[in-house]
DNA sequence: CTCGTTACGTTGCAGTCGTAACGCGAAGGA
DNA sequence: TCCTTCGCGTTACGACTGCAACGTAACGAG
């Protein structure tokens, strides 16, 4: 066997340059050339790691939700091993929102992939199949007992709409600069809200 | 005076062109012969019309923020002169929910803008101003005595949840498949939860 | 009629794109 | 030592891009 190497690791060097660029010029900016000189490689090694640009943009993508799910499972761990269910969605949906740069570049990165998800269906589904299970997650945290209540369609309604509106306001304060204090604020009364409903 | 034409007319039928390629595209595939041969004129006349591909986009944003102020419009005076304050809620934010395909044509345009206004400043500009303007409007229906009651940062905080979560969900049914109608059910959930909190 | 302005089409150019093909050095098995 | 395989770089190609330049038809003023 000739030089051996990690291809995986090659390709998750190329898929954080390929999230840079899109972070800082959206997917606009996503060339193979680009992505390449981001990473500090040739666009032939780009070539020899990826068939095709959609391959490569569709395992970025990948890397992008495992980063997100990373995230949240550092915020679970974070609140120690029996946190309190409601510090559990309020830590949850706060990390979605962009407070700080790195979240404000993720969060671009993430919007360019919600629109370019919308007319690729099959990048579509990897989004779906993501966000449900985030969702019902979610669901589960809303539940009276904790996550081993009985989850109604009322919690996965409730699941359904803070994540949307995680997501919206997200998108608002990186698209139309709405001030983060002003996200964070709408978010924690909603969920407040959310709760005071669903816990009487 | 040579031959006169209305320019306005023009580039307003360009601007309908480059949204139908974005809605079905995305903006990387709105090119100038792209956009000209979707409007069925040549691609010199576009050019004669706009003096850049920049300011095309540019004019196209307003254009479809003016459509969405129509569709706005419509549904208040839908409701006849004199509305239940909860109905022109309702109605607004529904409205903001890709429902039908046009409107998923239109959401998936929006979504695509506000992607790349996430790196344009000057982009994001003319997107805050109008997404400002319709969160003071629906603040002002929260209010208690409909549109001349006192309009509290409850309100507003009210209001940019509500506009954020619609927006967000209309996102999620384009962008990951989000069946409409539970958009729908956590949308109206939600805006029950909103009044009955702030009309007690 | 002539002339100048406007509207619009055509062509060309410099650049970038994705992708395929080829080439070469390194490394290990035979 | 040769040969195969892998890693990676280079080059080339056809398609496409935004844009500038030029050409021309149409129409009104003088």
């Amino acid at each position: 066997m000739p030089k051996q190497v990690d291809h995986e690791q090659r390709r998750q060097q190329i898929a954080e340059a390929l999230l840079e660029v899109t972070g800082s010029q959206g997917l606009e900016g996503v060339s193979l050339r680009h992505v390449a000189a981001q990473a500090g490689v040739t666009s032939g090694m780009v070539q020899h790691y990826f068939p095709s640009k959609d391959a490569m943009v569709a395992f970025a993508m990948r890397a992008a939700s495992a980063r997100y799910s990373a995230r949240m499972t550092a915020v679970l761990e974070g609140l120690g091993p029996a946190p309190d269910p409601r510090a559990l969605v309020t830590g949850l949906l706060t990390a979605l929102l962009p407070l700080d740069e790195q979240q404000r570049q993720d969060a671009r990165v993430a919007l360019a992939f919600q629109s370019y998800a919308a007319h690729r269906p099959a990048a579509a589904d990897a989004l779906r199949a993501d966000n449900a299970q985030l969702c019902s997650f979610l669901a589960g945290l809303l539940a009276p007992q904790g996550a081993d209540g009985p989850v109604t369609a009322r919690h996965e309604h409730a699941a359904t709409a803070l994540l949307g509106l995680a997501e919206g306001l997200g998108i608002q304060v990186v698209s139309t600069g709405l001030p983060a204090e002003r996200a964070v604020a709408a978010l924690h009364a909603s969920i407040d809200l959310t709760l005071r409903s669903l816990r009487p």
